[in-house]
DNA sequence: AAATCGTTGATAGTATTACTATCAATTATC
DNA sequence: GATAATTGATAGTAATACTATCAACGATTT
């Protein structure tokens, strides 16, 4: 097995925490705890306890809670960004590439045991439930001049090119991705909570059904335009 | 002018705060707050310094901040669709009446005299910034069993009757119509801080230019299936 | 082998938050 | 004029989100 690497911007933590096993307890341990308690419930102190170590290392690692949930959402996007690469850059077709594309975005996710650290499980669920709190704050734009959503900027432009390549004169590409990108997250957590919000929940497989709806949302977008 | 008033499920404040001068005055001066803080920095300390007024008064309305961030976004909910309705019930084409829903939920709000207690300016930036926030928790489902979020489910069952009229035959008219709702906000979020993720911000009308986007979708979207 | 450096652990401390409780003063209602 | 409800004033508490200090330990350098 490949040993991969994912890399995040240096910003996103005080030391960077896949270089030391204790920077790697704390990735390992915060995935299933942010999941479990929700990110308000969450607090350094209850993950010191839970890896056995204390407050004050984890803060030599991450500045406080909310970088480190900025860190391991940014690390699910570049793990995204990394698997559509991987997944299209055979293809010719730019309309299978964006296809390809949403079909990754919306799947289930399951364990990438390239990266025994990370339950990919569990951090997609994170990402489902917390994702837009790291820039729906008050502090948006500081963060952002620090490059902390690079990873879901670059994202969202390599889906958008090709966009642009099916039609380069779709005049919305990147909203039209960012949109189908919140989305994809989005309808799962109706489909589960609030699901008079939407039909993915009337299903067996919701995520197919997602799969579907933004396709049909996006093929239909694009091609009527230019 | 006619005195009208928003009528919200009771279980969103333990008292309602639109029948007492002390219950407008946390109305009226949350509103701002929390526009200026964001929710984050916002507590009911800082109110009740703001409206000359005591912690403990506050939490006789409202269980906690939460329910207070809840109230708000239903009454703008309730306050939108009581306005689509308004301008809509005139129209027998049910494609106008669609096409003047959205032009509603994405056009830039101003001032609603009236409801004089309610900045309606600075509540559709708090509901840009924190809207989601009020189901993205891990009591939602708690929350909505008590009725929390009927407001949100009845803008958008609304508008997906129009949809229906139009092409009874789509098969996600919910989905495709919170899709429209949240888009709305996020789009011009993204436009102020996060810019390259749409293309609203190129333009010197982004509400404009998001209303384009999102009819251009919608309408794409129900006449090409059926 | 000794000195030094960097990492972690242990402990303590602080301001703020998110409440809850109590009681007196005031106001509205019967 | 009595009484009930509302508000204000004050106090208190557990938890949170940190910051600071210092000792212990292992690895690296000289």
């Amino acid at each position: 097995m490949t040993v991969l690497q994912i890399r995040l911007n240096d910003n996103l933590s005080l030391k960077d925490p896949q270089s030391t096993e204790l920077g790697e307890k704390i990735i390992r341990h915060s995935i299933p705890l942010i999941d479990q308690l929700g990110f308000e419930g969450f607090t350094f102190k209850k993950l010191s306890v839970k890896m056995e170590s204390t407050e004050a290392s984890i803060y030599r690692y991450f500045e406080n809670k909310h970088r480190l949930l900025v860190y391991l959402i940014s690390w699910y996007w570049a793990w995204l960004d990394y698997r559509i690469e991987y997944d299209t850059h055979h293809l010719a077709d730019p309309l299978q590439k964006l296809d390809q594309a949403l079909r990754l975005i919306t799947e289930k996710k399951i364990q990438d045991n390239s990266f025994p650290d990370v339950d990919e499980e569990a951090l997609a669920r994170i990402v489902v439930a917390e994702s837009d709190k790291i820039y729906l704050t008050k502090q948006v734009d500081e963060d952002n001049k620090e490059g902390l959503f690079r990873g879901y900027k670059s994202l969202c432009k390599n889906i958008a090119r090709f966009v642009k390549e099916v039609n380069p004169e779709y005049p919305f590409p990147h909203a039209l991705v960012s949109t189908a990108l919140e989305t994809a997250n989005q309808q799962i957590f109706f489909a589960e909570h609030l699901p008079s919000l939407t039909e993915m929940s009337e299903v067996d497989d919701p995520y197919k059904r997602n799969y579907e709806f933004i396709r049909s949302i996006i093929f239909n977008a694009i091609n009527r335009e230019g």
